[in-house]
DNA sequence: TGTTAAACCTTACAATGTAAGGACATCTGA
DNA sequence: TCAGATGTCCTTACATTGTAAGGTTTAACA
């Protein structure tokens, strides 16, 4: 009449195991076409069995979230917020890169993984020992990680987005309204291009630095 | 050998129909649970007569985008760009609260939807009357939209994932790390209240002024 | 030793996107 | 007028999905 260990053959499965072949497989095709069963196959066990280490996939994704933030690197917090900042920024877009297919899961939930509150409270005591009060630091985070997350997801969205669904009441692309766009340079519109992401991030530090 | 306009039995569907039905599902069931069978019940009609107007759910989805995109109210350009912006974030907001299984599609998609560009070169000619350069006045319209779609993805994420940040509970999970972080108003992690999203706004639109 | 429970498997089901082909109404051209 | 062409919707079918229900094997504890 105790919680004991362990009992019956001895597991080759664990959340973790679990997690990070979902993960693997996640990025490698897609978040879509990840299934319990490519899952089980991947590990060498029926997706049945998953099911005795997590209750569903729903949360099983939880857990490739909080698997997927594990590691992020840390950073050192003796230096100013503006730099701090800039190193969470690439350590941010590092993960949504390396991660393609999970990075969506972290940055549309509203909840933040456990993992991430710890980081979140170093940034904190950064903003804080830089000035920043408690409100005002805590605001300036969100909006820059919102800034960040924003650009990511536009970023790595798939790159399928054709013609053909125009529904016949789709006024004409007014040519004078479009003199204007056409003089922004290409380069604006290359999301994944270094230079747009590190304007951005430009224009978030200076949000945080400004704003209040 | 014209592109004659309707033959055989009149036409019960359209893109247009189709997409609006799906929009009116996604958003009240959510968009994982939007299937072509609900679409066609919906409308009174079988789900593979669906696909005589649309290729794949895939290609819906972007009609659906447009769809939704479409009555985004008009914006006086005569104002500064301060108070232009933030009227552009009000409304982008009722977009994604009017729409919330259907606004991710929106704000994931890194091509802008037609009906968007012409919007989106109406803010460029405000910007550019109130002495932006195209370049940074575009750059500056990129990062403030990533910073709202990121904010608006996140306040709209299902509540399922919401129900357990609870500021209370925040001081358990490592009792040094976490002392920062307690002290943190409550508000602040109420990402759908009024309040963090003008402040949120705010931080976005000090960095359009001071960035670069 | 026998009991028990953990770990994994088998089978099954309803729901999904969509391929293939069919029925039928209307228009076109004779 | 009427035959064929064509656009619109339907029927059937299939592979794939998440997971419920219950079975089998194993090892630890009594």
């Amino acid at each position: 009449m105790m919680k004991t260990a362990k009992r019956g053959q001895r597991p080759l499965l664990t959340v973790q195991k679990i997690a990070l072949a979902a993960i693997e497989i996640a990025n490698k095709e897609g978040l879509e076409s990840l299934s319990m069963r490519k899952i089980g196959e991947k590990i060498g066990v029926e997706a049945m069995s998953l099911y005795h280490h997590i209750p569903s996939k729903e949360k099983l994704m939880e857990a490739m979230v909080i698997e997927m933030v594990l590691h992020l690197p840390q950073i050192n917090e003796d230096q100013g917020w503006k730099s701090y900042l800039a190193q969470i920024a690439e350590h941010w877009r590092e993960l949504a890169r390396k991660h393609p297919g999970t990075f969506p899961l972290l940055a549309t939930r509203a909840q933040t993984p456990k993992p991430l509150l710890e980081r979140y409270s170093s940034m904190i005591r950064v903003m804080l020992a830089n000035g920043f009060t408690h409100e005002r630091g805590a605001m300036a985070l969100n909006s820059f990680f919102f800034g960040l997350n924003g650009y990511l997801l536009a970023a790595g969205a798939p790159p399928v987005f054709r013609e053909i669904p125009e529904p016949a009441h789709l006024p004409e692309i007014n040519s004078e309204h479009m003199k204007e766009l056409s003089k922004i340079p290409a380069t604006v519109w290359n999301f994944a291009s270094d230079t747009i992401f590190h304007r951005h991030i430009a224009f978030l530090l200076a949000g945080v630095e400004h704003g209040n």
